[in-house]
DNA sequence: GTCTATACGCTGATAGAC
DNA sequence: GTCTATCAGCGTATAGAC
């Protein structure tokens, strides 16, 4: 299983140290709070070294953004690549999402604010980004194949993963104190039987259909 | 309908000019690429003055935060106060905030983006604030109530608001490029009937029930 | 209370030795 | 490619006149 590799911080090759130093610092202080100096020092790098590989504070931010979206990407297309009904990848990248969110916590912090933070002004957002849209694609095609209302596209796809979404940023806010993967069943079961009272919980009984 | 009241830019005082001021700069360039000088000339106030009202910066935008986010409970307030059930509470809500997301995009976009946006380090998130505890009192309450469906508080609030948070979010991005009030009809049926193709859609019967 | 002019620290970036 | 030393500019904040 390895999307979104997590790479070990000693003795990898210099710029993987830069990345990973920038990261963790990025997402604790914001990015406008680290200098470079800051992601020299934790790095163990001189600053000529940074401006080398990256050419700047901006380049590390871009970089960092280009490789963990696609790795991102990566992990999108692995599931898509699976023998799975639309609803089962939607719930497996729910799942998956949860489970980042629990053991790679910067990340995904690092991802889901990139484009609110200030820097990268000329990127385009995340949320039509690649792997966004191509979460949008396999609601779409669930539609398409009568697993899944039809029904306006954006909304469908929000409906989908809006809560989830909203999930995550709660936990990383500290609002949510539970690991996300304990939710991860009733939150499913809410978005396709929907809020409504006469609807039943059934997820009791479809437990992990990952 | 003195919601999230609108503070016109000319022949207010001081304070109020300096607040929309920053607001728009904020909102476009992001805080930390706005300079104090920036705001002054924006609000034709002088340095000093600025210094005298809010002592700085991050002055500004902690009194921009209290404002808004007290406008904002106010808003929740008076719907709380309206007699209605605890699902057309939510639906309301919702139907207020895609109605401001279009008219006043720049106060939506600084709430959302407030806490994760840098300034701000000693101000608790946003999602934990006063009104959006209030969102999830009133559906706690629908809950008890019997009008929405049982279930673990956090989940069954996310359902109900986190699709429409991100279609907010799409919204402000500019990934959507209707305008989100279209989409509230549709929404609001998929949140309580969910997205499992065999609940019909209901929302041709039931418009405005605002 | 409002303004202008000024100070000074910090930070991004470069030069040049090794 | 890596490092240290240094620079230049910006942006916050203050001093002090009006």
């Amino acid at each position: 299983m390895p999307y979104l590799k997590k790479s070990t911080p000693e003795k990898e090759p210099v710029d993987c140290r830069i990345l990973t130093a920038a990261l963790d610092l990025f997402v604790e202080r914001g990015f406008h709070n680290v200098s470079v100096h800051d992601v020299q020092k934790s790095a163990n790098v001189s600053i000529g070294s940074i401006y080398n590989h990256f050419g700047g504070k901006e380049g590390i931010a871009k970089a960092l953004y280009y490789h963990l979206m696609k790795e991102f990407e990566e992990m999108i297309d692995e599931v898509i690549s699976e023998d799975l009904t639309s609803r089962e990848r939607c719930n497996k990248i729910i799942a998956l999402l949860f489970e980042y969110t629990e053991t790679r916590r910067n990340i995904i912090s690092y991802m889901l604010h990139a484009k609110h933070r200030e820097f990268l002004p000329d990127e385009p957002p995340i949320c039509s980004s690649s792997p966004f849209k191509a979460m949008r694609n396999i609601v779409q095609q669930g539609i398409q194949a009568g697993e899944i209302r039809q029904g306006e596209p954006w909304i469908a796809a929000a409906t989908v993963f809006g809560g989830a979404i909203r999930m995550i940023h709660l936990r990383l806010d500290g609002v949510i104190k539970e690991p996300l993967t304990n939710y991860y069943d009733e939150l499913i079961d809410c978005i396709w039987s929907g809020m409504n009272p006469e609807t039943l919980p059934e997820y009791s009984t479809q437990r992990s259909v990952v």
